[in-house]
DNA sequence: TTGCATGTTCCGGA
DNA sequence: GTCCGGAACATGCA
């Protein structure tokens, strides 16, 4: 589930339960969800200290303890964030922060993600790798800058988090159907206004989704069609294509998507 | 039992 | 050097 909107809904969970509360404890279920430090080494960073606003980029959600220590999560495909207030942990809980009134629960359900610990600013961007500017915030000269640049296919260089952060398969063909351009094709082969209105709909969709902390469940979106048995396009009710693009499971309309 | 899954990374080949 | 597909990672579900 996790793209850039899921990762904000998760950043809203954290800066609403999380900040400014005294880490009590952190009790680690499993530790080889954690990447670059131990139980023992992810407790004593943060214990007695308080969380500051966390901030989000791309997929990332990146949050700050003071003293320059940072703790980072992704969530893979299946993770997240969620507050507990009482009850137990559920069931695929790797990590807890217990504070004031509560818990907040690392779920990941396959260990695909992951939490890291930073302990200076500069080790930030050696955990989350090369990362283009966050998808959220960018502005079309720089998106078209940015795509001008690219050779292959337009839904992996959408994909790219080392060009543009936080899109991922569902969120890149949404995007790619509201734009009417057709996933498989190159992105030398769209002229500026198909990238003009990849922006757009790169924009509509991700502050639609933002606002939801989740892709919408819209029947008027790709991505509720995708979940139908005999899956139609919300638009103009043609059956949809579906297929491996960019290694992934994509899904398209033949009538609406002829830009390639 | 088999195939598939919204993430990233690494490898080999074109 | 660039780009792509496939496999791997770990786990549960249809």
């Amino acid at each position: 589930m996790p793209e850039l909107a899921d990762v904000e809904g998760f950043r809203r969970v954290f800066a609403r339960h999380a900040v400014g509360q005294p880490i009590r404890r952190v009790h680690t279920l499993d530790a080889a969800i954690l990447r670059n430090t131990s139980p023992q080494g992810l407790g004593r960073a943060l214990k007695g200290r308080r969380f500051r606003e966390p901030h989000r980029h791309g997929k990332w959600l990146l949050a700050p303890a003071g003293d320059g220590r940072t703790v980072l999560f992704h969530f893979g495909m299946t993770g997240g964030l969620r507050w507990r207030d009482g009850e137990e942990p559920g069931r695929h809980v790797r990590v807890v922060f217990e504070l004031r009134g509560g818990a907040l629960d690392y779920h990941a359900q396959r260990k695909i993600g992951g939490v890291w610990l930073a302990r200076d600013e500069g080790k930030v961007e050696e955990v989350t790798g090369p990362l283009g500017p966050d998808a959220a915030s960018l502005g079309r000269d720089d998106f078209l800058a940015l795509l001008e640049e690219k050779k292959g296919g337009v839904k992996s260089a959408l994909m790219d988090q080392s060009l543009l952060a936080g899109l991922g398969n569902e969120l890149s063909d949404e995007i790619l159907w509201r734009a009417g351009v057709d996933p498989r094709a190159k992105v030398g082969s769209l002229d500026e206004g198909a990238l003009r209105k990849l922006h757009a709909s790169m924009c509509d969709v991700l502050k639609r989704s933002l606002r939801k902390g989740r892709i919408p469940m819209d029947p008027a979106w790709l991505r509720n069609a995708r979940e139908q048995d005999d899956p139609r396009c919300p638009r103009c009710g043609a059956a949809l294509r579906h297929g491996k693009v960019a290694g992934r499971t994509s899904y398209w309309c033949p009538r609406c998507q002829g830009s390639r």
